[in-house]
DNA sequence: GACAAAAAAGAACGACCGTACTATTTTTGA
DNA sequence: TCAAAAATAGTACGGTCGTTCTTTTTTGTC
């Protein structure tokens, strides 16, 4: 690896760990020249805009989560085993975060997020109808139906625990993807 | 009503109209004094730093939903009729996105909008409860976890709708909605 | 209608934003 | 080793941010 794919690489980690923290929109030139111990024009040059700055940590967000949850939960046998293993909140903030910032906001960036975002949708889908070829679903279960309820719930305990801090998250959240589960059984 | 408060009224309705269609962090007080077509520093007079210009926003919106939201729907009969009447995005987006706006961000703001959260929770569990109380709920539920999955849904909702965009949403909603009640009866 | 008080505007501030240029340093490959 | 290329730094620009201070306009009262 080059020296300029190296210093670029180690931008989107920062960028990525500073998003997951404050917000990709909070993810400032300046910021992050700083947490990097660059000089701004420098950093800016790796990019060229902050458009593509954006969309690049979220592909790099994607990557590292597809990486660290989506595929080691794969490996989990069987269909509910492997649902619960897809629900966590670890590497999931910034998509969630940068949903809600961009949401109102048109252009590339928030075209990029649209399509992780259905992706990730699609593959709870998929992660649903191998559930029915374990045995562990209904064979006339609604795969988009389950998505839906599925990351609902991920965006309810997303609120509960960064904002609210609530003590009893962990129960809420277990006895919702508990129920949830039972009721495609 | 004096002068200053007839204006301030009217800056509040401009600033809850922006908060709700671009975020509440989006309120700017050059943009808000630009729609309210009044000067930065006359607007600024009015409160005396943005933070407390948010603020009055949060409590202005929270009337406001309190009075065209929760309001009618506590005068529906019956639990669940209820419960159907108070899940509707309208008037709500702006305290879903300033949750995510601000939860990383401490502050008076933060402080304010956990507060206001907590009291629509509570609002959440007593319909409950009074959904018991008319028959309509088992009595051993766990209102507190309902006000979880019920506001989860609304997240959901929000997300599909105001993000992707969805197609099919109403009746994802109106479904989750539906299954979300029967596990309560 | 005069006059004090309240409300609104104007101008300026330092700070940070994204970006464009130029200059310097570092890396790379023959 | 050395020059070309790549990477990084420096500097500056116009813009917007929240806020302060001063000045002007509007309001309400006698």
């Amino acid at each position: 690896m080059t020296k300029g794919e190296e210093t670029k690489t180690a931008i989107l980690k920062a960028g990525l760990d500073m998003a997951s923290r404050l917000g990709l929109e909070n993810v400032t030139i300046g910021s992050l020249a700083k947490a990097t111990k660059m000089s701004k024009s420098g950093l800016f040059a790796h990019f060229e805009s902050k458009e593509n700055l954006q969309i690049q940590i979220l592909d790099y967000a994607g990557q590292a989560f597809s990486e660290h949850i989506v595929q080691p939960a794969l490996m989990v046998p069987g269909g509910v085993a492997r649902i619960k293993a897809l629900f966590q909140l670890e590497g999931g903030c910034i998509f969630v975060t940068a949903s809600s910032d961009f949401k109102d906001r048109p252009g590339r960036v928030r075209d990029f997020l649209i399509k992780q975002q259905e992706g990730w949708l699609a593959c709870l889908r998929r992660v649903a109808q191998s559930a029915v070829k374990a045995g562990d679903f209904r064979e006339d279960i609604d795969s988009g139906q389950f998505a839906f309820e599925f990351y609902s719930l991920l965006l309810g305990f997303h609120l509960y625990y960064k904002l609210l801090k609530s003590t009893d998250i962990d129960e809420r959240q277990e006895a919702g993807l508990e129920k949830l589960i039972r009721n495609y059984q």
